[in-house]
Order: C-alpha cells, then structure tokens, then sequence
DNA sequence: ATTGTGGCCTGCCCGC
DNA sequence: TGCGGGCAGGCCACAA
C-alpha cells in the first residue's frame, strides 16, 4: 500500500510534470474530494495555472502551483499514473488492474498529457491547500529529538503512536511492523515508556528500513513481510509469531525478541 | 487533550 | 462453476 516510500516514487513521477499548465481538472468522483471542496472551485482554482513543483510530506503528495497547492493522497489503492506510466507497477492490496472507472481524479495539461489517481477501493482523496502542519515530521528525515518527542509522555501503544500522521508523517501499517521487529520494540508498550536508551532504537531503525525498503522497492519487500500469514515463525528466531490488534491494525509481532 | 473504536470504500481470495 | 463471507489499511467521525 503507498506509504511514504510508494509516495515517493509518486512524487518522482509527478516531477515530470512540473512546468506544465493544467488545462483541465477531471473530478468524475465528488467523494473524491476532501474537505467539502467542490468540482468547480477546485476547477476555478487550479486550470490555467502551472505546475512548479512536485513535493512530498508524510504519505501526502503536494503539487504547487503558480496558484494553490494541491494535495493528492492515495489511501492504500492508489496509484498515480502520468501519461499512462504507474509511479508503482506492483501495489500490494491493490489490483494490478487498471480499469479506467478506477480514475477518481486527473489533471489534463495543455501538452495533452494527463496526471490521473487510479483508485479501486476510492480510499484516497484530494485536498486544496491542504494545512501541511497537521502533518509531523516526515519520517525519512526525521531528527532523533523529533522523534523522541513525538513518543515521550504518551501512554498510547508505540505503534499507534508511530503511524499517528500528526506526530510523524508516513509510517503505515507494514513500515511500522517490520520497523519494530528490527529494533525488537513489543509495539503494544506505551510510548511513553522508553527509557532514554531504547528511544534511540526507533530511530535508527526507522532510518534503516526506510533506507533499505527504499531500495529493495517498497513497503511490501521488509523481512517480516513473508511472514504475514498465520502459524508464520520469526525469520529471525523461528518463535511462532503473534498476530493482533494494535493501534486499530492488523499486527504482526515476534514474542521472542520484541520486548 | 488523548486514546480507542467503528465505519467507509471495493476487489480479491478462499471454501463450499 | 458461482456465490458469499472475510479480509486488507488509511482516514475520519465520534465517544469516553
């Protein structure tokens, strides 16, 4: 599913675009849009104008504009897909179709090349000027102090903590699990019960998945990832892993050596 | 304020 | 072979 890393290879995509001027917007899809945005004012908003810049914040990918931003999320099925490229070719959970219903949202430029959001389930969105500080701080370049603030004094489970957009922006669900296995952090404890010592075992962690996902070419290409199935054992110790709900998740845990 | 829960979306896979 | 139930997780509304 696009987590910051499937953002970012989005992001890369949606690059390309930039200096074009948007001819038209394509909104077939009203539940598409966030925050009471209508089709026309987002129409009135954005045609005309020029794409300057493709950036990325969280698991969010903003578009700026020589007029507002637009912000374009992809829940867990979404797909970009410029002039008939996907940013991500394999989207787990998603289909590897592409069905042309599918297109929520799209943006026409005048060269007539064309930027569309392919989303079977419609669990993404697009926003207008979307207010990037609710967002924290992106989790690929995250600070160890940002990150230990954003843990500290939280009796929440580690993991809902982690995957809380508003403290770190991009953690989902499969980044958060493999990240946790690798530091052997149980992602049921609070937070905010960390001592000084294991608080830095999150963040290098963090840095070290995000950097070899990123390479292997996903959130789906972790270690624990094959292991996501039941009566599945630890790659690392052969324990029987334990599979519940943790901060409203799906989550996948090695009793053995995550404490 | 913080934390937890349930619902929404819909394609796909498994078992009958 | 078709069908129905369960499942996936990001986000939001809402409750305690």
């Amino acid at each position: 599913m696009p987590e910051l890393l499937e953002v970012e290879a989005y992001r890369r995509l949606a690059e390309r675009a930039v200096g074009r001027v948007i001819a038209a917007v394509e909104a077939p899809d009203s539940w598409y849009l966030k925050g009471g945005l209508a089709a026309e004012e987002l129409k009135a908003a954005v045609e005309g104008e020029k794409v300057i810049a493709a950036r990325r914040r969280g698991k969010l990918l903003l578009l700026d504009t020589t007029g507002p931003a637009l912000g374009l999320r992809f829940g867990m099925t979404g797909r970009l897909v410029l002039d008939g490229e996907a940013g991500v070719e394999e989207l787990i959970y998603s289909s590897r179709r592409r069905d042309p219903k599918w297109d929520r949202f799209a943006l026409r430029f005048g060269d007539s090349t064309r930027l569309a959001i392919s989303d079977p389930r419609r669990l993404g969105g697009v926003l207008l000027d979307p207010i990037e500080a609710h967002l924290g701080p992106d989790a690929a370049s995250i600070t160890p102090a940002q990150l230990r603030s954003a843990l500290v004094g939280s009796k929440a489970p580690l993991k809902a903590r982690l995957m809380d957009q508003a403290r770190v922006a991009g953690i989902g669900n499969l980044l958060a699990d493999e990240m946790l296995w690798r530091a052997g952090l149980d992602p049921r404890r609070s937070a905010g019960e960390l001592d000084a010592n294991e608080l830095r075992r999150p963040h290098r962690h963090l840095r070290a998945t995000v950097a070899e996902l990123g390479e292997r070419g996903g959130s789906h290409t972790g270690d624990l990832m094959p292991a996501r199935s039941r009566g599945s054992h630890c790659p690392r110790d052969g324990a029987a892993l334990a599979r519940d709900t943790v901060g409203g998740r799906t989550t996948w845990w090695c009793p053995a050596h995550q404490h």
